[in-house]
DNA sequence: GCCGTTTTCGGCCCGACTGTTTTCAGTCG
């Protein structure tokens, strides 16, 4: 009885394999090993986690030493683990270091050398058991601790139950940050301020807010924000750095700094670290030292660089947008002058998937046609849930045809936009879709989507979606993998599969702007870019105020290197139209 | 452990803040 799959190895995605490899990372660090070693493991992790490919298939090839970051030594390992579904070097790794103490090194503040110490010193080996010493006051008697480290501990660790998550996606972060920023743009003293971070590279989820004020009265700016009333607790303040925590949990840092060194400070603080590390490698190879101040000749002057553009110029290099800050090549890219033009959000020109009070929108056909228009839109598709998703009040194909009515007396109203029936139709387990196809023929456009079964295995579910994607009626494939961040992890789909059949059939593949989605993601938008798939940018609205979220799916499309030739709804709507399967 | 416009060996980004320290180690970003 049983079944083929039960005898099958389990099979390692990207992320897991990265996974592995951080905890190694730490397991490494807290043995006590050079610190170039822990470094080297978490390189490989993080050119893993963002590869864009499935590592199986890399591995299959005989090309794990192409990746960068990895070498012989973590190739020897990933193979063992992708043939054998284990790794010996782990487990003798675990043998000698405790597992759990990965848990003990996310207590903040403590890193590998206090874990290290704890765990030699009093046999701590978990974070209860750091709690119950920390509370009993035996940890301040470890050579460099003292009793506020042992608050510190206790503190860190409350924090730790506390927080959910410790990651918010950028529906929170976003208008956080313009806050601080807004209510730091009123202080007299300051001249110019800016978040930086993730947040400006718009990443899917910010782990914290990072601003920058330049001024000359650091002080008195450290003071007033300490003061703001959004600030919760402080958690460190000196001259030039405050961190706080928000009411609501999220962390902040703010850097003071001279308007002199704006250029500096802002490229250096948006980041990420590997970018500003080969940044920085670039500098001293062409005798300089770059830092958050200045770039610094051998002879200790200074270049100052009050804009951004400065910094990259002075390196020989063009611009490089934020989004595109990761070390996903794109130093390489700007050296070798083969950037992309990354698409904007005035490339936009309409939207194929938003939904209205029919389904479960909360705002009539009338308004969410009005306030697109508002935004400049020249066309706008209706597409609300079809009548299998029970608690969205999905259409039948009776109410369908009514709401055709309301978009033709909607239409009368409008001046410029061109308003469209479509539906986001859904995929059902089998992979059938939830109207006929004389129903969808009918239709202007369809997006397709999955909302139910998503915890299917991975081949049932990528055959459900492509079963859809071979429907001539199927025009894109909405939200694809199904994730909710911070909530939700993504459906077991084969991304890279879906892609090969979007690629083969003409089916469009949706970059979903909502917040806690961006799904397409920013690293399978690069493969897409890559492979000619055409993709959409769809906010998904629900009610007027969503269509602000476009800036987010753009930025998504942006990390994923996409321009407007890739975007199909940057397309006039009679282009668009006839970019459709079957289009004219 | 990785890697090469100086290198196949010897480097590997740079600085702020805190606490425990008599000058610096640890952590963080």
């Amino acid at each position: 009885m049983k079944r083929e799959n039960m005898k099958r190895k389990t099979r390692y995605t990207n992320q897991q394999v990265a996974d592995l490899l951080y905890k190694i990372a730490d397991l490494v660090a807290i043995k006590g090993e050079v610190i170039y070693r822990v470094m080297a493991y978490r390189k490989a992790a993080d050119s893993i986690a963002h590869l864009g490919r499935d590592i199986n298939e890399v591995w299959r090839e005989g090309k794990l030493q192409e990746i960068p970051g990895v070498g012989q030594a973590i190739a020897d390992k990933i193979s063992e683990l992708l043939s054998t579904g284990h790794m010996s070097f782990y487990d003798k790794l675990t043998a000698e270091v405790p597992p759990s103490l990965v848990e003990v090194l996310r207590i903040p503040d403590v890193g590998p050398k206090k874990a290290r110490a704890m765990w030699q010193e009093l046999g701590l080996t978990t974070v209860a058991e750091v709690k119950a010493a920390a509370e009993a006051g035996k940890l301040r008697a470890l050579p460099g601790f003292g009793p506020k480290t042992e608050a510190k501990i206790l503190a860190g660790i409350e924090s730790l139950a506390r927080r959910i998550t410790d990651r918010v996606h950028l529906g929170v972060a976003f208008p956080a940050a313009r806050d601080l920023v807004g209510a730091l743009a009123r202080l007299p003293q300051v001249r110019r301020v800016a978040y930086a971070g993730s947040l400006r590279r718009f990443c899917p989820t910010i782990g914290d807010l990072d601003i920058l004020a330049a001024t000359d009265d650091p002080v008195g700016v450290m003071a007033a924000f300490r003061q703001l009333p959004q600030v919760e607790t402080v958690l460190l303040s000196g001259e030039t750095k405050t961190r706080v925590r928000l009411i609501g949990g999220l962390e902040a840092d703010l850097r003071c700094l001279d308007e002199a060194r704006w250029g500096t400070a802002l490229q250096y603080f948006t980041g990420n670290k590997a970018h500003n590390i080969k940044l920085r490698e670039l500098a001293l190879k062409q005798g300089f030292s770059l830092s958050e101040y200045s770039l610094k000749r051998e002879d200790g002057s200074e270049i100052l660089c009050a804009e951004e553009e400065e910094v990259y110029r002075a390196l020989g290099l063009p611009f490089i947008e934020p989004e595109l800050r990761e070390d996903w090549g794109e130093i390489e890219a700007a050296l070798a002058g083969e950037l992309p033009r990354l698409v904007s959000i005035q490339d936009i020109r309409g939207e194929v998937h938003c939904h209205s009070t029919w389904s479960d929108g909360r705002a009539s056909i009338e308004e969410m046609a009005l306030t697109a228009e508002a935004h400049g839109y020249e066309y706008l598709v209706i597409s609300d849930h079809s009548q299998g998703l029970g608690m969205t009040r999905g259409l039948t194909p009776e109410r369908l045809r009514q709401q055709w009515a309301e978009i033709q007396t909607v239409r009368r109203k409008l001046q410029r936009l061109r308003l469209l029936q479509g539906t986001e139709v859904e995929i059902k387990a089998d992979g059938s879709l939830d109207f006929p196809d004389e129903v969808l023929a009918e239709l202007d456009f369809v997006v397709a989507s999955v909302h139910s079964s998503l915890r299917q295995d991975r081949e049932t579910i990528t055959r459900r979606v492509v079963r859809a994607m071979r429907s001539p009626h199927v025009d894109a494939i909405g939200h694809p993998s199904g994730r909710l961040l911070t909530r939700r992890e993504e459906s077991a789909v084969d991304l890279d599969e879906v892609l090969r059949v979007a690629a083969e059939t003409g089916t469009m593949i949706e970059i979903n702007a909502a917040p806690e989605r961006l799904d397409l993601d920013d690293v399978h938008v690069r493969s897409a870019v890559e492979s000619g798939v055409s993709l959409v940018i769809n906010t998904d609205a629900h009610q007027p105020g969503d269509f602000d979220n476009l800036l987010f799916g753009v930025a998504t499309a942006r990390r994923g290197w996409a321009g407007p030739e890739h975007i199909a709804n940057t397309l006039p709507l009679e282009a668009l139209l006839a970019r459709k399967k079957g289009g004219a």
